[in-house]
DNA sequence: AATGAATGAGCTTTCATTCAT
DNA sequence: CATGAATGAAAGCTCATTCAT
C-alpha cells in the first residue's frame, strides 16, 4: 500500500530502475501494450516489486511524465534580459520547444497517445496549451498596443492558430519524425516568419526572419 | 470466417445496426474501452452475430472510418469553376474542412485516438496529410510563379506549417470542442489571413481576408 | 426435425451432395476439425440445409460409415465354393480386406480417429473385430479337429493375435500409407505364412505360401 | 509468456499438481473433451494458474507424455547379459512391453487418441514403431545368418507384421482392457510361439514356447 | 425444400493486482 | 524489501443448432 518515496538508498535505486525500465518499455510498445510484467522484466525485478513503488501502471506513467517532460512552459520562457526583437524572442521559444521535444524523444508521442485515452492527461495537456496560447496572445496584444503590429487582428484566435501550428508541426515532424531531413534552423525561420507576418509585425521587429512586408516586393 | 457483404436485406440491415451501434459506443467509450459485447448490446443483437459481419473490433472500426469519413481530401477540393481570389479558394477549403469535422462529430477524435495506437491507421492519416500538404505547396508555387506571392519563402515548409495549423486548430477547437463559443466565420477569416500573409500574397488576391500589407498601416 | 429419407428426387440428390461433401471434408480435415459449415460450403448449400437431412455432425458421419465402409466382415467371407487349401482361403480373406481398406481410402483412418473418441463407434468396431476373431478361431478349431493343425495351441488367443496383426498391419501400411512401396502380394504371402505356421498347419494345407515346416531346412 | 520451470519448491509442487490433475482428467474424459478449466478444478487451482506453467492443453499433454511414457523402446531392450534362447529374449521384451502398457494405464489409450488427431504425435509414434520394427528385423536377420531360422522369409515384412501383432494386441487387450480375464503368461507364450514359428526358429532356440515343428506331430 | 441470419453456450487466454514467504 | 506464485475478472472468438422467410 505504501507508495511514498522510499526511505533507503536501495529503495530509491530500485525505484529508479523501475522508472528507467518503464520509460524504455513505454517507448517501445506504447502505453496500452505495455504490461507491468514487461516493465519488471526490463528492470530485472520480480513482478511483485513493482507494487511496492507504484500503485498502478498509470501511476508509474504519471511519475515518468513528471520526470521526463521538463515543464515545457517554463523551459520555453524567454529570459527577461534576452533582448532582441519580438521575432527573435519568438524564435528563441521555438528553438527551446523543438529541443525539448527532441530531448524527450519517443516518450513525447506516448504522451500524446495517453492524452487521447485518459481524461486527466488530456485536461493536463489542455491546461499547458492554454498557458502557451495566453502567453502568445498577451505578446500580440502588447505589440499591438505599441503600434508595432496590426491592431485589427484577433489576438486570441491568432494565438490559438499559432499554438496549433507550432505544436502540431513539432509533433509530426520531430516526435513522429515524419520529415527525416528536417532542418531545424529553416523550420524556425519559416515558423517565425509566419508568426511575424500573421500579426503584421513591424519590419524593425521582424528582424532577420524575412518577415518583410510583401508590398516592397511589388515595387 | 464469413465476412462477405450480406446477401439479404435483413442481413444488410443488421450490418447497418451494428455499424450504427459501433459508432455510438466508440464515441461514448473510445476505441480501447469498447468491447464487442458493448456493440452487440447497443445493437440489441447476440454476441455471435457480430462475427457474422465483422472479424474484429478493428474491422468494424475501419469500416466505420470508410463510411463516416468521406474522403476529406476530395471533399475539400475547390471546384474548377469556383472563381474568386486565391484567398477565397483557401477559405472555401477551410470551411469544407471544418464542416466535415463537425459532421463526423465525436468520431473524429476517436480516429485520432486510434492513429496514436495503430500503425496502419497512423500511416493512413499521414498519407492524407501529405496530400493536403502537397496541394497547398503546389498552390503556393503557382502563385509564386505568377508573381503574386513572395518568391523567397519555402513553399514546402510553409505548406507543412499551414497544414499543421489547420488540422490541429480543427482538432482542438472543433473535434474536442475546447472552444465552445468558436465562431466559424471568424476562425476562417483568421486562418485565411494568416495563410495569405504567410506567403506574402498580393493584396488583390488576398481579398477581404485582411491580408493587407502592414506597411499601409504605418503610413 | 425430420431426418427420414427425402421423398423427392431433388431431396435425395441434395442428401447425396451433402454426403459426398462430408466425406471430402472429413478426409481432408478429420472428424474433429470438420465444421458443419465446411460441409455445406463444400456442397454449395446453405448452412441450414444440412439440418433438413441430418440431425448432427455425428449423424452424417454414421451415415457415411454405413455407405462407405462396405461390411468388411461379409466382404471378406470366403465363398462356399471357393475350394483351395486353408491357406488359400486365408489369403483370399486378406486380399479382400486390403482391397476394402484401399477402396475406402483416407476415410478409414478417420473412422479410427472417431473410434478413439466416440464410445458407440468404438463399441461398433469392437463388435466387428470380435466377429473376425471368432471366425478365425473357429477356422483354427476346425483344422485342429481335422488333425491338420497343432492341437496344443490356444485357438482363441492365436486368433486374437492374428486379428491384431492383420488389422494393425493394414491400418499402418495401407490406411496411413506409411510404407509407400508396399507390395500387396508379398504382404499377403508373408501374413498368410505367419498364420499357417502359427497354427502349425499341415504342409499340404499350407499351399504355395511357403509355410514349410522348418524341420526340412535342418536336414 | 512464462513457462520456465518454476523457481521455488512451491512452484514445482503446483506444477506437479497440475500434471497429476491433467492426467486424471485426460484419463477420465479423453484429450478432446478435457478443458483447461477441468484440469484447474481438479487441481484446486485458479484458472489463470494453469498458464503460469503451461501454454496450452497440448503443452501439458506433451509434458505428461514425456513423464508417463518412459521410453518404451529402451525399457523393452533385453539386457546384454540376459542369456537364454532367442525366444526367451523375445518373451522378455513382450513382458516388459505389457508391463509398461499396464503401468501407464488408461493414459496409453489417450495417447493413441491424440495420435489419430495430431500430426506431430502420430509422427512421434511412427518413429518409435519403426525403431521396434528394425530391432526385430535385425534380430531375425541375425538368426537367419546363424542358420537358426528360415532364410527365405522377408525379415523386413515379418518384423512389420510382428510389431503390428504385438502393439495392437496390447492396445486392444491391455489398454482398452477388452479381455478382462487376459492371462499375461499365456499371452506371452502364444505371441512368442507365433514369432518363433513365423521365422522358422530352430527348436533349440524356441525353448519352451511350443515352437515345435508341426512335422513331429504328424508322426 | 432451401436459405442464411441469429443465437448463445462454451472455451481460451490475458494480466493487473494481491499475498504468503 | 524482494520475490514469484496465485487469483479471477474480463474479453475474445467459435460453431452447432434453431428460426423466420
Amino acid at each position: 500500500m505504501a507508495t511514498d518515496l522510499p526511505r533507503t538508498a536501495r529503495g530509491r535505486q530500485t525505484r529508479e530502475r523501475l522508472l528507467t525500465a518503464a520509460r524504455t518499455v513505454f517507448e517501445k510498445k506504447g502505453f496500452i501494450d505495455t504490461r507491468v510484467a514487461d516493465i519488471c522484466a526490463e528492470a530485472g525485478l520480480a513482478h511483485g516489486t513493482f507494487y511496492i513503488y507504484f500503485q498502478t501502471k498509470d501511476d508509474v506513467f504519471y511519475a515518468l511524465v513528471d520526470m521526463v517532460i521538463a515543464d515545457r512552459y517554463l523551459i520555453t520562457a524567454v529570459p527577461d534580459d534576452f533582448g532582441g526583437t519580438v521575432a527573435d524572442r519568438f524564435a528563441y521559444t521555438l528553438r527551446q520547444y523543438f529541443a525539448e521535444i527532441q530531448r524527450s524523444g519517443r516518450f513525447s508521442r506516448i504522451i500524446e497517445q495517453v492524452a487521447t485515452i485518459d481524461e486527466a492527461m488530456r485536461e493536463n495537456r489542455m491546461k499547458i496549451r492554454r498557458k502557451f496560447q495566453q502567453r502568445i496572445q498577451h505578446g500580440i496584444e502588447r505589440v499591438q498596443k505599441q503600434g508595432l503590429a496590426d491592431p485589427d487582428i484577433s489576438a486570441e484566435l491568432t494565438a490559438e492558430a499559432i499554438v496549433a501550428m507550432v505544436s502540431n508541426f513539432a509533433y509530426i515532424n520531430v516526435s513522429l519524425g515524419q520529415r527525416k531531413d528536417l532542418d531545424i534552423d529553416q523550420a524556425v525561420t519559416t515558423l517565425t516568419s509566419i508568426y511575424a507576418r500573421a500579426i503584421g509585425l513591424d519590419p524593425a521587429e521582424a528582424g532577420a526572419y524575412g518577415a518583410r512586408p510583401p508590398s516592397r516586393r511589388t515595387q
